[in-house]
DNA sequence: TTAATCACTTGCAATAAGCAAGTTACTATT
DNA sequence: AATAGTAACTTGCTTATTGCAAGTGATTAA
């Protein structure tokens, strides 16, 4: 497997969850990726704007964590693409529940899509090994 | 209603949800909570340790948002207990959906109770004015 | 040759987290 | 009456994480 930090607070799953994915920006690449999103600019372009160095940060740790697998999809010049493990996309269910929380509880906030509240994490994963 | 930040990284609802809980600690105490935790104490005996500045800073924070109400449970001392509203009652999906995604595929990560993973939000809220 | 793009890295300032100790308001003990 | 103890915090300070702006290397396009 890939390398893990192993230094949980508690080994309550809850816990350990937060650990990995318990942070400002996680979240959010894991939902580009939901939305079809895998380029490192696209990233930078969603409207929460995450800073660069964040970006780089967080999907080398999102990779060392086996939640999401860089490959390029190029060469001359080098490119990558960022998708989303069986790890990675079971956070579906997840992130769904923030959404739904957050469109009846937080009066601000647009609703999600249909599609996005039905989706499932096997139709998010395109042949990526694991 | 309560007074929320109203600096929203995006009007998103999965980042409305994470700016008012996604921290480190928000969701531990919603844990806590749904566990019938309700003290400052209790929380602060949690395995997890939280240092008590923040503990403060966080229940603080949880009750603007509307997330808990901090009321009196008696006075000489005065001692108080913070609960759930219904509102964050409602974070109990999420919180099941992270605990069951970490007993998959996190290795270290304890199985979480099965009354848990059964619980409803509103077994949750004893008699708080919403 | 110059300009542009993508995917980053680097340096530094600002913000947040973490640790230890102190405080206030009581109750219980000697 | 003095001492100790407990609950619920606050304060001061150090360390770690975030965020901003600018810079870099590889390559293509004008």
């Amino acid at each position: 497997m890939t390398t893990e930090p192993l230094n949980y607070r508690s080994l309550c799953p809850l816990s350990t969850a937060l650990d990995l994915i318990g942070d400002k920006w996680s979240l959010i690449l894991v939902r580009d990726m939901c939305m079809g999103k895998s380029k490192y600019g696209d990233f930078q372009n969603s409207p929460e704007a995450i800073p660069t160095n964040i970006l780089a940060n967080r999907l080398r740790k999102l990779e060392s964590n086996g939640i999401l697998v860089k490959r390029p999809y190029q060469d001359k010049p080098v490119r990558y693409e960022y998708c989303l493990t069986l790890k990675g996309a079971e956070l579906l269910p997840v992130i769904q529940q923030l959404a739904r929380w957050a469109h009846q509880h937080v009066a601000e906030s647009m609703p999600p899509p249909a599609w996005f509240l039905n989706a499932k994490p096997e139709d998010l994963i395109k042949a990526s090994k694991l």
